[in-house]
DNA sequence: AGTGAGAATTGGAATTATTCCAAGGAATTT
DNA sequence: AAATTCCTTGGAATAATTCCAATTCTCACT
């Protein structure tokens, strides 16, 4: 009574219905072929695979359900920042505050011992030579 | 004999010539404006400010010039990756991996208290809605 | 079962960000 | 100063994403 094939789709519909939004057969799709293979594909990515279940279903139609996925919290995105590329002159070890309010983004100085302990959640095998940390959220109007 | 005028053109030029570059009006003002507001502004945003300097540079010109900036590490691009964004629906707290040889990404589980120490980092008044952590380097086939 | 309201999908056009390319200009080497 | 190489320019091309109007679907209510 709860491992029958139909509980995927219906947690969907659970998280969605949470939001307020239905579950449909391209959100359904879309979801599980990002779980089918988790390999942070591309929207065009998604695109190419749902079709081979749905060959109707349009581009624009994909990126609608993937921002869904993203709302509920269900699926993340990596680019967390759409838009354009920004650039910094400051060299020294930071991290990003993006401020979700305002749009800007603050430099937060990093002590290296904490870069270092950052770097010791890799496993063997991984060669880090940069690392790039990003918050968002709210930052005090006061905060600089 | 050490803070005149011209030392920051210069130094700018040292570290172009170390990659074997030159130094040119356009890269020099870039560059200053850069440092001139440290808002992290877009290319266009550059290259409207710089234009009141050089109205007859070209956008082409200002992101070829910011390219040559981040390749002598003078600069940092916040948005790393370029290109399309990508979407995963593992929702444990992760960082990722880009393999650059692969340029495939990978999730590194993290530690909940590695997160909290993180968090710690950010003075009063910025409050921290999701952090994301992304490594690049070099991962060895080996790795998964 | 039928209807109306709201929600979602579709295809295509539009926009935005970035890259490419060919031609011209400037600096460097011979 | 000729040749070579590097750089800039403008415009075209491409890529990623968003927008929009029309249609279709779903749900709730009769």
């Amino acid at each position: 009574m709860s491992t029958t094939p139909g509980t995927l789709p219906e947690a969907l519909a659970q998280r969605l219905a949470d939001s307020g939004l239905r579950s449909t057969p391209q959100r359904e799709i879309v979801y599980s072929v990002l779980l089918a293979k988790r390999d942070h594909p591309t929207a065009d990515e998604v695109f190419a695979r749902v079709k081979t279940d749905l060959p109707t279903i349009s581009l624009a139609t994909v990126y609608n359900c993937l921002e869904t996925l993203v709302q509920c919290n269900l699926v993340r995105s990596v680019n967390f920042e759409r838009g354009p590329t920004r650039y910094c002159p400051n060299l020294r070890p930071h991290a990003h505050f993006h401020d979700e309010q305002s749009g800007s983004t603050h430099d937060i100085d990093l002590p290296p011992e904490l870069l270092e302990q950052v770097k010791h959640v890799l496993p063997a095998g991984y060669d880090a030579k940069s690392i790039e940390i990003t918050f968002r959220g709210k930052a005090q109007p006061g905060a600089r």
